[in-house]
DNA sequence: ACCTGAACACCGTTCAAGT
DNA sequence: ACCTGAACACCGTTCAAGT
């Protein structure tokens, strides 16, 4: 065996990350990092070389996702013809669906925004800091109780989208509670 | 040693569920049974033996607990001055209050819902029966929105409760998002 | 630099051996 | 009957030894 290339670590992340999407998909974001390490043929020393914690490989896993979600929010802010309730309506949708992509995530997603430490943090603020613009605008326009905090509409997304990918709940009760949770929300008008 | 009696047996059960009950108030229902046997200066054996399941340790602890919410349920539905509404929305209140009572638990009630083997499925699939008699009845006022099915309520208010136990949470937060939610359940009027 | 896997301290669960 | 704890097959995480 010759000495590990730059090439060689390169590849050894892309394999892990892999392996973790399959794995996390299966078993959810709990799934044993050992057995993530297993699936990419490489040693567990190696996978946390690579990734320190869990939350560090979910971030790169989730990159994309996140990144998604900041453009969503600023192409419905921009949008000229929605209402502003509804584009907050429409972002929640999305990033309910990115909560469900793994069992779990919507914990690990609550967990990151309360410790800072979390290599998960950032990205879960800037969700946050999303949902709070469109959420301001919103109550601007009075359509939105204006006591409610960008806490409570997070909180209360990451909840039914917990519920939805409990064992037993079917594929389109998200949207069904999130549209319940909307119009209670709402102000009549 | 003597041969254990029928009243040691008994004074086992008691000392694990003491046991249990402190180290599932702190650590969630997914505290390591070892530690509940440690606690409970009993043998791993011993613990399996008494309580072959984890389910089935959670189902003797809160035995109460459902008790409760059934005659709470039968006493809301005899209440003469209450809108039917108000009833579900008071027994709402008690039942994500129960929920909380360890962390993880609206998750073991989501699973037990599903899992009829569960130790747990007789007891959840009672409360559930409760929430739909007193969500029937608001349905019937029509101050209640009668597209909603009573796995839907039950998911919901499981939601929020999971929510409000998340890193992060405040008190209040239940109450607060409970009754946001039932905005969104109660039609206009 | 980077990779590996043994080592440590834990789990859940079972079951032979004890009284 | 009831209790015990060793045994088995797993974890997460670290770190000395290898290239």
């Amino acid at each position: 065996m010759t000495k590990p290339t730059q090439a060689d670590a390169r590849r050894n992340r892309d394999l892990l990350l892999a392996a973790a999407r399959e794995a996390f998909a299966e078993q959810g974001t709990e799934a044993s990092l050992r057995e993530v390490a297993r699936r990419a043929g490489v040693g567990i020393g190696t996978l946390y070389r690579h990734f320190p914690t869990r939350d560090a490989l979910l971030e790169a896993l989730l990159d994309s996702n996140f990144q998604h979600l900041r453009a969503r929010a600023a192409s419905l802010l921009a949008a000229p013809d929605l209402a502003p309730h509804e584009a907050l309506s429409a972002w929640l949708a999305e990033m309910t669906t990115g909560a469900r992509t793994y069992t779990g995530l919507p914990e690990s997603i609550m967990a990151a925004l309360a410790d800072e430490g979390s290599a998960l943090h950032e990205s879960c603020a800037a969700m946050r800091a999303s949902a709070g613009e469109l959420l301001v605008r919103a109550q601007n326009t009075g359509r939105v109780r204006s006591d409610v905090t960008v806490y409570e509409v997070i909180a209360l997304a990451l909840g039914l989208a917990w519920a939805a990918q409990q064992p037993g709940g079917t594929s389109d009760l998200v949207d069904r509670l999130l549209s319940t949770a909307m119009h209670g929300l709402t102000v009549a008008g």
